[in-house]
DNA sequence: AATGAATGAGCCTTCATTCAT
DNA sequence: GATGAATGAAGGCTCATTCAT
């Protein structure tokens, strides 16, 4: 039977793998050919009909095992700071986060792919929200949530959630700009990244406070 | 010889440049085709490459126009705003930058372009530095600085205005998420966005207050 | 306005569509690859694209004109044999017919690409029923109807003229066996195709003869 | 040193050979994949060059099979009309004929293979020609000769015989086209067969008599 | 000022086949 | 006896570009 695209664990197929997701995390799905994807991954052309049955295949394989890995990495997050006092646990996640997106050593392919999903989606979006986004929403729910003093059907809950995930993206999809614009020289270095994580935690707080104090709005139903 | 592109102002050429302006925004450069743009134009397939020289050409002289455009629209808010109090100032920032980056009648090609090229720059991303961006750079900073109580060198004026920035397009870089992740039916209307702009402007305000309280940090050379 | 294929004359287009006519008509439709075409008709591998769209494309108009042809034909033997008495008209439409399919001189590629669309069609048979067939049935019917002394409504009518056709492309379809099994050095000569047009005529009559002494079947619905 | 087809007659074998006769009957040999007939064998890709070295191989062994059944239906029915007095068998193998042709639950694959193969042949078309064809000829060949009142080697014996053999094929042949421009709904029912070869009959018994009714024309050397 | 015609490079995919186990 | 893995050739098609008018 060998219809279905075989998914042996071969090195062929592993080298493939591997060399695409770089590939494609820098480049995006349309910039990035087969054949180059299979002359680096020192394979025939056919290779990548035979074992993802075709480009789209091989892409939503890559976007699988990104969305895999960006949940385990939040996970891993979560479990690290959630027995942390609430103000401690923010400032680590907020710090956490930035180190993993713009730490040159640690950034992974799959942030990279991600970032771009995100931007410009294509049908393996869903992949991602689905296995990569939705399992953890809960639990960063809570985390803001318990500052905030209220309950995830608290509208402000996400608010001010996307407001910190909001500054810490936009370093990230914003960097070809920023570094254009930053002096010559300059890096994310782990004190900088250090710096700004601390200044998005301070601002974020502040921010967070500052709500917690106004009166609760209407709730709202809540979707996991 | 190689003749230079004739800079007249036919109205093919116009048409040209309207069309290609929206496609470009909407799919990016890759994604458009000399084809569409030409069909779309009502004009021959030889036309581009006639008046704009190449493909890019032709995307380097919409890029121009944007980033003319948003110099422009910048102006205009920080002038519509400058009269006002310091935190009506920001609020208004605020709300008029998420209109015109999140209403869907408002949004204007230039906005999209823009994100776009922001996050997957081409060669043209310096135009927009150069004349979207820096010319603007100094009035931002003097809207936040004035409520942080401190002057232009001082590093929080920074952070703090990418994180107010940060906020706002957050929420167009990531609307592809979003709109997935929201409940069936979503839009965002300009109740929603004027609620959105609202949340980002007290969390803000929050957040550069209680950077303003904390000891001033060292100056920092000053660029434009 | 490039998107329909642009119907000029050119040279480069004519001699596309005489080359793969050919080919085609040879070969059958897969089995000619446009490079053959292109390389025959010296010319560049999108020109095909460029004049008519894709392989189908011109396919089919290859198609279209032999449909063309092909009732410029039959309209041709039907004029030619009109004016005669019945039994005339019948030996030499069958006479016209036979040298028509089997005279290697005179064969065209029209009657082999048609022979084919027969046997296999593709979707471009729809063109050569309509255009080709269709429009001389009524004449077809008549010749016949007069020997049998009948109407175009009468079922005999298109039994016989089907035998009598039947009789005839069976010479030509099945040519591949016959010249196997026919004595080595045998071929379509005038005189044989003389030969054989003329046992066809005297069988058809007779048997056209015998139909029509019997009682009138029941009458059908005709339709063109 | 290359191993000989290997010629067990294994499950697997059987079932590739079973399930490729259905494929090459229906699509023809250009037209169906290996890899279609090995997902519908229930085996995998390489078993068809492992058993027929390759596809003209594997094809070569179906058009055998169909030669011999082929030849052992005709011998069936030539079996079965014999005993009959001449009128009577001419009727029956005319009906025992098309039945096989177009009746559309009887009619097994080995006709559409040979049809297919006659129209367009291979390098398998000698196998059907000498183990399909030529073992009957005498036979088919007496059949019209005793209606004649002549013998083999009178050239009218094959005209004759290749009239009524014409007529038959023609309406398997021309299928596509016949199906197509009769009315909606039409199908080749065993009443409609029943009526078309009685037509078939009639018309082709004056036929036979009209030249049997003719002086003897020159004696032709007679061939298998 | 503008265009229809033509081009060559390159893309993704599919195919029959073979290798090594 | 049988198979999963891998391969090279070829196919149709699209693209941005240029030529000649």
């Amino acid at each position: 039977m060998p219809q279905p695209a075989p998914a042996a664990d071969t090195e062929t197929r592993r080298r493939i793998l591997s060399v695409s997701a770089q590939l494609f995390a820098e480049n995006g799905f349309n910039h990035v050919t087969i054949r180059q994807i299979c002359q680096a991954a020192q394979t025939n052309i056919a290779a990548v009909n035979y074992h993802f049955r075709d480009k789209l295949g091989l892409y939503k394989e890559v976007v699988q095992i990104a969305a895999d890995g960006m949940h385990r990495l939040k996970s891993d997050v979560l479990d690290a700071i959630e027995p942390q006092p609430p103000e401690e646990r923010l400032r680590n996640y907020v710090r956490l986060t930035m180190h993993h997106l713009l730490d040159p050593h640690e950034q992974s392919w799959m942030e990279k792919l991600i970032a771009r999903e995100t931007m410009e989606p294509t049908p393996a979006i869903d992949l991602i929200i689905e296995k990569g986004i939705r399992p953890t929403a809960e639990r960063n729910g809570r985390m803001v949530a318990e500052l905030l003093g209220t309950t995830l059907d608290d509208p402000r809950v996400w608010q001010c959630f996307l407001s910190v995930q909001g500054q810490c993206l936009f370093y990230k999809m914003s960097m070809p700009v920023t570094m254009r614009m930053a002096p010559p020289g300059f890096q994310y270095t782990p004190e900088v990244i250090d710096a700004l994580a601390e200044h998005v935690y301070q601002f974020s707080l502040a921010g967070i406070r500052a709500l917690a104090a106004q009166p609760a709005p209407a709730k709202m139903e809540w979707r996991p």
